[in-house]
DNA sequence: ATTAGCACTCAATAAGAAAGAGTGCTAACA
DNA sequence: TGTTAGCACTCTTTCTTATTGAGTGCTAAT
């Protein structure tokens, strides 16, 4: 159990690094007004804290930094909420205020807010199309050979997919295939849908249409395919302006990964309740060692929606990113219920 | 004028450099197989094509480097044309072979398979909306509060938009009006769309609805406004990996750039005919000035759609990234014509 | 328990020396 | 007259070596 006066050290030496990312020496936590002790009491409470593992030195006869363990203590424990500047709550107001807005464009200004206001990386999760439920089935041709087909969920998300006509495939049979399936499947939930018309549509399409195997194979292979829900990124380059990343071996990774499809995405989807702080080593992406990763969900009503989330460097302002995280995931979350809520 | 002896000499370098990213010197030409002078010789030559601006010295006992206005001459006048290998085009091949394609798709294939191929960074200029022709217009209710209105041109390209239905608003008059609407606007130009409306569709539908003009304003501001065409970026990271592109701020000036709504699609919107190359300093963008950008167009028929485009270093190798695009840009426009021309 | 004092460590910076690649120029050569 | 050998010179790169300064750990005094 750590002393009152080493948790005030520790707090001093983590808020001062975060700002300056410079390893912190003795001295200067003694000149400062909150302290009371001499350099030498605290050399002497940095060296335990140090074997306790709260504290690194980058060198022998360096300063001290912040371990991720000791990261990890500050979330946990220490950290002091932060207040959002006026500004920057009129900002995220304003935004939320608009008129005629969209889910896309939602996403998209939040998703730059979240990195003007922290100058870090921001990435969101957009929802999971398969958890919603069809509104519409619509296949539209375009001329003799193309046509396109669209589906509309009752969050007002739309899949569309164009594809080639095959010529053994009758217009009117499509149509015909087409109505079945909407008469039948309104409301069915996306990743059921497959089930619920083995289990409930064939039969009915096999009576009513020709050639209805080759009609429904067709309309299936064009919406039905797994769409894995889209990662929207917002100031990428904010990374570079971190000291911690100068070296372009690191960035390379990190945007490699970032851009990798499908490598980020799992990490932002084990959403736990409010939000979450994952501290360096504890990413399990080798090119994230050097990052923390914070994320919150956004919800409609009572259900997960997607996921909002700020990637720095592990010495990241973690107090500010919280409460913005907090802040923004609740806005998200209301303005999605008020949309799609059916009240 | 150059004599023959110049020509192969700055030739030489330029292939060298390409390739190298070093300074060339007298010797290393001088020991080449089809160069059959001394160095001294070389030496004189290199002093000359020097004055002549087409090479530059990076201090003054350093070998030569290709100088923009080299690179321009070779260009236009040197660059001997580039056969890509059977794996290579068997792999491009591959792609626009697969069934059940969608324009997007072809595009994001497209970008990454310039990327991967050159290992420089693709952009891609989607086409304009507002030069497609009206299909369909629909709007959708989802519940009490909200509708998605969808849009659909003849090129299977789907706009939608979800928007907050305003209390005083009757569903039913919505539903008129969007009759109205794609009885008489269906084939008019997107950009038309508004101008049409005025001047043949107004009168018709103050004389059929209620309350028409809000209704109408309602549509429009949902629907109507300008969309951006869209830009499809692959391989950033690519940038990364060439040596002019150690320093993290120069590459953090580029990032920028692209992603920065509407710096690049300018610059890939000047689509003159086949394969267009500008390099360094005549690229308008300061953040630029360090790399060459080779755009072609590819097209519908023989109307102007979209352009592909590289972005690397201006010691990129022009030679294999020309043939790539010509390759590309055709496949492409080839694809699409057989998906969207009626016939 | 706290602190002053001091020897010690290590990174960062600067300055000098040596090596090496490449040039420009001059003079000799075919 | 065009080409080439030779050589002094330039500038970068790399390796030492020395110096400075921030910061620590330990000991002894308070």
């Amino acid at each position: 159990m750590l002393t009152e006066r080493q948790l005030l050290i520790l707090q001093v030496i983590i808020d001062d690094f975060i700002q300056s990312a410079q390893p912190i020496g003795s001295r200067a936590i003694a000149k400062r007004d909150d302290v009371k002790y001499s350099s030498a009491t605290i050399r002497n409470e940095m060296a335990d804290l140090e074997d306790l593992g709260f504290l690194e030195k980058t060198h022998s006869s360096s300063g001290r930094v912040p371990s991720e363990r000791g990261y990890r203590f500050y979330v946990d424990h220490l950290m002091s909420p932060f207040s959002l500047s006026n500004k920057d709550i009129r900002r995220i107001h304003t935004m939320f205020g608009e008129q005629l807005m969209e889910f896309e464009r939602v996403v998209n200004k939040s998703a730059q807010i979240l990195s003007d206001l922290t100058n870090y990386t921001s990435i969101i999760l957009g929802p999971e199309v398969f958890e919603t439920e069809l509104k519409q089935l619509q296949i539209l041709p375009l001329n003799k050979h193309s046509a396109v087909a669209i589906l509309v969920t009752n969050t007002g998300h739309v899949e569309h997919r164009s594809f080639t006509i095959p010529v053994e495939l009758d217009p009117s049979e499509i149509e015909k295939t087409v109505r079945i399936l909407n008469e039948k499947l309104q409301g069915v939930p996306i990743y059921k849908l497959n089930q619920k018309i083995e289990s409930e549509v064939v039969t009915l399409l096999r009576k009513h249409t020709n050639n209805f195997k080759n009609t429904y194979d067709y309309i299936q292979a064009a919406l039905f395919s797994e769409q894995p829900a889209k990662l929207y990124v917002s100031g990428r380059t904010n990374i570079m302006n971190q000291p911690e990343f100068k070296d372009i071996d690191k960035v390379r990774d990190l945007f490699s990964a970032i851009d990798e499809e499908g490598e980020i995405a799992p990490l932002l989807r084990s959403h736990n309740q409010g939000v979450n702080v994952v501290i360096g080593h504890e990413n399990e992406l080798e090119a994230m060692k050097d990052c923390s990763l914070i994320t919150a969900s956004y919800t409609l009503g009572d259900e997960h929606m997607g996921t909002i989330a700020l990637l720095g460097p592990t010495r990241m302002d973690y107090s500010k990113v919280v409460s913005l995280l907090n802040v923004l995931s609740g806005q998200m979350s209301k303005t999605f219920r008020a949309w799609y809520q059916n009240s």
